[in-house]
DNA sequence: TTGTAGGCGTTATCAC
DNA sequence: GTGATAACGCCTACAA
């Protein structure tokens, strides 16, 4: 239970001064260094297990290789790839991730961010940005999965314009004229692109009465989703498809045609969003557009350690393809 | 973008040494100071958005008030509400956790350990351990889910042995008296318990064969399962109901049998573990054992938290209870 | 190429 | 009850 050796230990047992070592530890100094002595350092070092105290060196360099990674709840199955996409991709450059929930709480997620600020984070990853929000982080900060309207903060996100126009698309392939969309929070860049790429596919492919065959869900949820429907369809009853915001309100979809004594893809064909785990075995399978939610965990990471290289380039915004994957819950209009 | 404030600033603002401030801001010796002068800086610390500096805080007391986490990988379902219970039975005590994926891989566990330890981590929490494991760790230490042979670790898990008796007595209850087991890898305390489990059920109830009746399948994974079952039903052709090692495993079995034209629950009842999302949606519906993930964090974090406080005191043990979730996935067995 | 010295911000110890 | 001081371990001008 003895103290963890310091530079000091390992430059004593290399018969050299705690500075030399030092340079020679560090890969952008060792240059400055006698390749001689600079490997009997190395070999001290190892000798005795020597880890950095990452205390000290962040306190002298006021950096911490450690990024913060805010998002709503872990438990929503949208963020465990995106977070271990992020994990790896910082992985790699030696950067270990702080990761915590807000619930979509905006105090929340104030206080996070103060308390890892306090903990010298080099950086923020967010995936719980709403379009509105004006962000002006001294800290390198890159949105992942969201993004604000406002484009002066990096993102990464899945292209969702045209994710919804492939659905459109194969909607029209088999037939459908009547198309409905239950969107999610326009708040929230998800919902809201979604939602726009419903408005242009559908006027673009010239189908009638598109715009107001839309019923916006409170939230991205089976329940918010299953009353959307209800009301979607009682306005509009004659709807052959309905496209929904993401995968769980398509489950509410299903539920409320249930209860409406509608069948899928029968009477009505449903789409979702996201192909999370699962949705392959539903009844019926659900098509839907995957989006690669791992890469764009790690991109987020490389945007976020090329911003932390240099904090005052031009913000990318990176959009990554979609793929759409056709399954039994659509199918042929009936005429 | 001038710096942030430190106490110093703080103390001068407040017309105080740093060493008073200091000792104003801190809970624990705050006592020491006179009244008046500890709201005077308290006061001060707010008008300048004082926050402390962690670095220079851990280096002088040499904690962090960050845990490590580490997990096999968090895509798997059964992790996200267990790190998520984590993550908020740290938060009260001002704790945050640094997550880490190892994919089951022990060389990865190792330099993960290194890193944190590097950085100062004041505990760990680890869901990878094996049962052969013998962790001699001088940071105090956690295991969550899992747990190894040697009790010396204080450990949080689920009753798996309970789990498995309230499904043996669901079945016999049933009319079932030929129960086979596909159960999970033996070199996890999960897996083995509950083939344990298994054993001391059957026997107990007095159902003959049982003890060979069992396959085991290399890895908690849908295809593991369905080659075990395979081989399972292919020496033990009469079993009416297969008690598969954990939910994955039995949407192995369902696969497997299906591939053998036997109906679940008509010719065959099946049985899960763990109850992970959307196994209620399945086809059929899984009958299996709800085990408390988000609160089995939340205990591991508690845990952590004494044994940091206390590093000594002897190793607990805490088991969860379980809940049966009947489903469609059993019937009464055909005579 | 290597050694010396000072300081990052905080807290523990000692003196007043 | 408060102030002065030193030390945590590392890095980096600057000096040699």
């Amino acid at each position: 239970m003895n103290r963890p050796p310091t530079i000091k230990d390992v430059a004593e047992r290399a018969g050299v001064h705690a500075a030399t070592a030092s340079r020679a530890l560090n890969p952008a100094t060792r240059g400055m260094v006698n390749a001689r002595t600079a490997s009997r350092v190395a070999e001290a070092a190892r000798a005795l297990g020597y880890a950095p105290n990452s205390a000290a060196r962040s306190l002298r360099t006021r950096t911490s290789s450690v990024a913060g990674v805010i998002i709503p709840d872990l438990r929503n199955p949208v963020f465990p790839p995106i977070v271990r996409g992020i994990e790896d991709g910082l992985r790699d450059a030696g950067y270990m991730a702080l990761v915590g929930n807000t619930d979509g709480d905006p105090d929340r997620e104030r206080e996070l961010v103060t308390a890892m600020r306090g903990r010298q984070i080099d950086g923020f990853i967010l995936a719980t940005s709403r379009r509105s929000d004006e962000l002006t982080s001294s800290v390198p900060t890159v949105l992942v999965n969201r993004r604000t309207d406002n484009g002066g903060i990096p993102s990464v996100t899945a292209d969702n314009a045209a994710g919804i126009h492939l659905l459109v698309r194969h909607l029209t392939d088999l037939g459908h004229t009547r198309i409905g969309h239950v969107a999610g929070p326009r708040d929230l860049s998800t919902g809201w692109e979604r939602y726009r790429g419903y408005l242009d596919a559908t006027t673009s492919l010239g189908l009638e009465a598109a715009t107001d065959a839309v019923e916006f869900a409170g939230a991205f949820t089976e329940t918010a989703g299953h009353a959307a429907t209800l009301r979607l369809l009682a306005a509009h009853p004659s709807l052959t498809a309905v496209l929904a915001g993401n995968d769980l309100i398509a489950l509410g979809c299903y539920s409320a045609l249930a209860e409406l004594g509608r069948t899928v893809p029968g009477d009505v064909s449903v789409t979702g969003f996201n192909d999370m785990p699962f949705v392959d075995r539903q009844r019926p399978s659900l098509t839907t557009v995957r989006i690669p939610h791992y890469d764009i965990g790690r991109e987020a990471a490389r945007l976020l350690l090329e911003r932390i290289a240099s904090p005052t380039a031009p913000a990318k915004r990176v959009v990554l393809p979609v793929e759409l994957v056709r399954r039994d819950s659509t199918a042929a209009a009936q005429s």
